[in-house]
DNA sequence: GTCTATAGGATGATAGAC
DNA sequence: GTCTATCATCCTATAGAC
């Protein structure tokens, strides 16, 4: 792997696990078995480090919720959009758990992103004859987030149950 | 007031704004008009600081959340349970928004505080004869938890419609 | 209790050699 | 592309005077 990827893949784990603010690029570098000033010839500064790394989240988070901003069948939209934050692969644990973490430490909120997603869900609520579909929607998300985050912090195991369990509630 | 104080309320204002790691001594010590010595004489050093802070945050979850635990009706439970994010005081808005922070910041968890009031809404849910009252808890705490981080994050406004959704939904 | 001064080390970033 | 050496700044924390 070339040196200017092994910085960015020390720099998302550090970030993940530590916070942006808790990691200094001296730790970065020597996780990375690089010295220190490559990290600012590649990356100009540590914002910038921290830049390329969200830009490739951004692309897999578009590529993660493609298939369901593509699905036409209601109950389809509902049952995949419940099922993804159980089916996260390990190997992007990391990413998912930098975004939760920026969304806090740095305020990114990433919502700009999320709307299409939440959009879609109401739209499915909507075509299935719920009352109240877009807080429908809002809800579904708000229990999805929460889920998600505690795979990310509690494991996979705790949330597990809640699968089938909201796979029933919604009918899908 | 007394500088001390002013000490801790200057730094829960600025560890909620802008996060425990990016927010400097020197800092506190300038947003609260006093020396930053002054700071490391009452708590010793920074961590100690923040130890102050969350032991008065915990004391504040305490009684918000003794409402709850002490009522005997499951309705009762649910129904605060659901206007509790909606019911925040302004004034503790700093407080709410440290405990969302460090928890992804530093995975200061607070879930043991949290699990008593999780167990009270499964015993709600069991009493009102719902098929999986520990799914139903540990959904409802999710979902309420995303409220409160949104209101926190986005502004009361953008969350009020879940209130009645919710208290409806619930049939509460 | 409070302030000033300062130590000692870490931090982000740059320059220059290879 | 990569490393070493280095800088200016900032950071936490302490000492000593008032």
């Amino acid at each position: 792997m070339e040196k200017r990827d092994k910085i960015l893949y020390a720099a998302l784990e550090l970030f993940a696990t530590e916070g942006y603010n808790a990691v200094s690029t001296n730790k970065i570098a020597k996780y990375a078995n690089v010295s220190e000033g490559l990290i600012f010839r590649h990356y100009k500064n540590k914002q910038g480090l921290l830049d390329a790394i969200l830009e490739q989240a951004f692309e897999k988070v578009t590529v993660l919720y493609a298939h369901i901003l593509m699905e036409q069948d209601p109950k389809e939209i509902l049952r995949k959009a419940i099922v993804l934050p159980f089916e996260v692969d390990e190997s992007e644990y990391h990413f998912w758990k930098l975004q939760f973490k920026l969304k806090w430490e740095l305020e990114i909120s990433g919502r700009e992103k999320m709307q299409p997603f939440i959009d879609k869900l109401e739209w499915a609520f909507q075509e299935l004859g719920y009352q109240e579909a877009k807080n429908e929607a809002e809800l579904l998300n708000h229990a999805l987030e929460g889920i998600a985050g505690g795979i990310i912090k509690q494991g996979f195991e705790t949330q597990e149950p809640l699968k089938s369990f909201l796979l029933k509630k919604y009918n899908v």
